[in-house]
DNA sequence: CCTGAAATAAGAGGAATCCCCGATTTTATT
DNA sequence: AATAAAATCGGGGATTCCTCTTATTTCAGG
């Protein structure tokens, strides 16, 4: 019988995944955890075979880096990391840091079953539906190598003027038309952007000032 | 008996409340749905007293959206919403829009079975751990937090998939990619979206998707 | 069974964008 | 004054997008 942790935020989704769980003869659910450090803390008294947990539990200390602590310290615990995002990058990294398992929670609930069996037998599992490009992981591998903090105040005072009217779906003649400039100055703007804050497509940019709130809502 | 439907994009949260709520001895759940639009589909079908809704449920049609549409074809059906946002103004406009609770992820498990009962005696219900004033219960109760569907609903399921892709800044390869479906029909879907709707740039089709809470941040 | 809407998608032509390059002028900093 | 950064714009080719037209399949309603 393997011990299990589960940690997520959500009691709900605790509660959902206990009960699967618990349905397996040989697996069963001992505590439930809602923070990255009560999660290290738990684990540290001891008696968890698997730990089920989301990358995503604010506030405060992420699953990715209480991964990174927790397989640093008790290398015996299998991760299984339970994530609603699908972007290599997030699964490069959770599994770059010691996660044994990524499996997503748009996924029927056999996948966490599957994760729980390979886990115990020492392998790694990866969500069948995920869908993994070798050009994906090129693509990460070349990007994360380069990392820029210094962010968004890095922008030249027109690139800011510029990224809100990307992100509210301006084209470039209009923003060229808006701004008294040339299209190719809007171009030269926009690739600018990109470039310093390493966003690769328009929905990067538009999550982006979201996020920053850029724009208004 | 009451006969339930859960409404979430996460597979393993479905689960969990299915669990939940038929350990009660008066629900069942009968169904489980992963978008808006087939969450209105499903409902149209009949045989559902309760809705247990997530806000958000990307991509595609958003749980508030839903909520309005379903309020206004099916009023009988009490709708639960439960969401990880405590923020009142999506307390506000999701009881504005026909909700007839609003309860947190983050709450335990009780909280629904509270809703629930709540609900089919017709009381509304507000997450016991959210903080409310006097003053936000009359907030809710102005009417500036509805939504007006005029045009919305002529659009397709189709069409309403493919509109907050759009409105995010996905291209139509992208968004082909996505759908499993050929950039021409993407195409054509942006194009009948623009032509129900009047709308003639994409920065119409970002402020309509914001204006209509097509997507959520 | 017929009709119409919905979903799918191809072609063709022109517009716009993207991506590489380079260039000039203005502004700021040292 | 010298240097650096910012802002401006262009060429050219590849790609994508827009618009209009046409067409097939499927499916629900009368």
């Amino acid at each position: 019988m393997y011990n299990v942790l589960v940690a997520d935020d959500h009691a709900i989704v605790r509660s959902g995944i206990s009960y699967l769980v618990d349905l397996q003869s040989n697996f069963t659910v001992v505590d439930g955890t809602a923070s990255g450090t009560d999660t290290y803390i738990r684990v540290e008294q001891g008696g968890i075979d698997v730990l089920i947990m989301d990358l995503s539990m604010p506030p405060g200390e992420n699953g990715l880096i209480t991964t990174r602590r927790i397989h640093d310290k008790f290398p015996k615990v299998r991760i299984i990391i339970l994530s609603m995002h699908e972007e290599q990058e997030y699964i490069n990294k959770a599994m770059a840091n010691g996660a044994m398992a990524y499996i997503l929670k748009s996924s029927p609930d056999t996948e966490i079953i599957k994760a729980l069996q390979h886990v115990i037998n020492g392998e790694k599992y990866l969500d069948a539906n995920i869908i993994v490009s070798k050009k994906d992981i090129k693509e990460i591998n070349a990007s994360g190598n380069t990392l820029n903090l210094k962010g968004y105040n890095s922008l030249s005072k027109r690139e800011k003027e510029v990224f809100p009217l990307i992100a509210l779906g301006y084209s470039n003649k209009e923003i060229s038309e808006k701004m008294f400039i040339s299209t190719k100055t809007v171009e030269a703007h926009k690739a600018n952007i990109s470039r310093k804050l390493h966003l690769h497509s328009r929905v990067d940019l538009v999550q982006y000032a979201i996020h920053h709130h850029l724009i208004d809502f």
